[in-house]
This record gives structure tokens, sequence and C-alpha cells, in this order.
DNA sequence: ACTATATTTCGTCATATGACGAAACGTCAA
DNA sequence: TTGACGTTTCGTCATATGACGAAATATAGT
């Protein structure tokens, strides 16, 4: 019940879900979800330690990137089928068409850049 | 994505998640719910009118009472795998099991003593 | 070691949420 | 039509949440 709890808390919020979808296939670090979601990195940061702690991403570190991304196929059935639901249920949306087109203009762009933007602000 | 962010906040709270569960396989009244869930009715009555506004419960309304279920195959596909999803994940828990249990007990009271019960407090 | 920089943590703020009891509402029985 | 009663709405409160910027942390390059 808390594991549950925990994923569907996690879902509970849109820029959170919006990152899910961003993920979907290939995986981003923090300055680019930032810029995708439009809100501060240190808020995009703790959005994904609250979808990390469900079990809904996973990250990898690469020198001084972090690097998000779906779980597995060895996730818990919980999450797995939630993933399953949230893909299915919004991949089709307008909403999720409109932030793919964003995310191909901001992958054009060098992670450094968009650093250095965030930084101005 | 609208109606689906109102499902998600739906299902993010314990007591909401609890009702559905509760309404898997019968229709209850509010007070019934209420004893279930040890909080007030009219708490239980907000909590109602979320699950109902997210389109996850449907309600009919008999002489005083008004009886609460679970939507038929008719409803959203969002809604229904989202129902699937819930009770695959949290049917075969304590606290479901827990819940079932005293839920057994409310059925054999009859609804017009809980009400009473309840107006003492 | 020092600097630069990507991320996280912390402190703060405004708003959202969940709880309750009191009062309002709607329906049935006298 | 008055009264009883199940439910809902409203007002209030304490706590949770999401946002930001500043400061702390961690890592790569000088």
């Amino acid at each position: 019940m808390k594991d549950f709890m925990a994923v569907t808390k996690a879902l509970a919020d849109p820029n959170r879900v919006r990152v899910l979808l961003a993920l979907d296939g290939r995986e981003l670090c923090v300055c680019q979800i930032s810029e995708l979601c439009g809100v501060a990195p240190s808020t995009i940061s703790k959005h994904l330690s609250i979808l990390y702690q469900a079990g809904l991403i996973e990250s990898r570190k690469e020198e001084r990137w972090v690097f998000y991304r779906l779980p597995g196929k060895d996730a818990p059935v919980v999450v797995r089928e939630a993933m399953d639901w949230v893909l299915k249920s919004l991949g089709g949306t307008p909403q999720a068409a409109e932030d793919r087109k964003k995310l191909k203009a901001v992958l054009k762009i060098d992670p450094k850049v968009i650093c250095q933007r965030q930084l101005k602000k």
C-alpha cells in the first residue's frame, strides 16, 4: 500500500507526468528536463527525487551530469503497469505532442549551453 | 491531460483508494464508507465528490441514502485501466484484507444504526 | 589546490489538501 | 407542514506541496 501510494502521489503532478512522457525512449539530464518544463533546476531535481523514490525512474551519473531514464523490465509490476497506463493514456494527447516538439528543439542544444542560460536567469 | 490528472489526484489519497477497493463488487452508502474508514461523513462526502468528478465512481440516490459504486464497462478507457491497476496492485495487500474484514462487520449493521452512532460523536 | 559547473539541499513563501463540526439541503414520515 | 435524518456544503485549522533563489555538494579541468 505504501509503495502504491508513493506511485500515485508521484503521478499526481503534471510536471512529473510530463517528465515520464519525455523519458519514454531516451535518457535526459536535469538541465534538459528543466528547459523542457520551464521550471527551475532545483524544482526539477525535487520532482525527479520523488519519481525516483517511487521507483518510476532510474539514474546514471556521467561526469557532472546526472541522466534519468525510465526503469527497465526488472521494475516492480506496480511500476511497469503504472508506466503502461501513463504512456497509453497520454501518448496521444496534444500536451504530449507539444512536449515532443519542444524536446526535439531542446535536444539540438548542447547541454552545456542550456545550463549557462539557466545561470543567467 | 486534465482528465488524466483528475484521476491521478483522486488516487493520491489512501482513504480514496480504500473506498475504491471497498466498492469492488458492491455499492455502499456514505455512512457505511464513513464507518469503514473511520472518518467523519462530511470528509467522506468530499472524498466521494473528488472520485466522482474523476469518473472513478457513479452514484444512485435511493430515498435519503446515496449509494456509490464503481463505474460500468461504459467508463472511459483511462478510468477502466486505472481501476484494473488499482485492484490488481492492492487486492492482495494486508490493508485490503483488513478492510474487507471490517467491511463485512459494517455490512451486518443496519445503515440507520450506523448514522445514529455517528450523530452521537 | 583552486575554479568552474551540474546537481542537490535548504529556507521561504503562497497555495492546495484533508480533517472536523456546524449549518444548509433534500427527502420521507407523521 | 413540520420534524427527522442522510448527505452535502461551508468555514476553519493544521499540514503538505510546489515554486524559487541561495548555499552546499560533487566532479572535471587548470
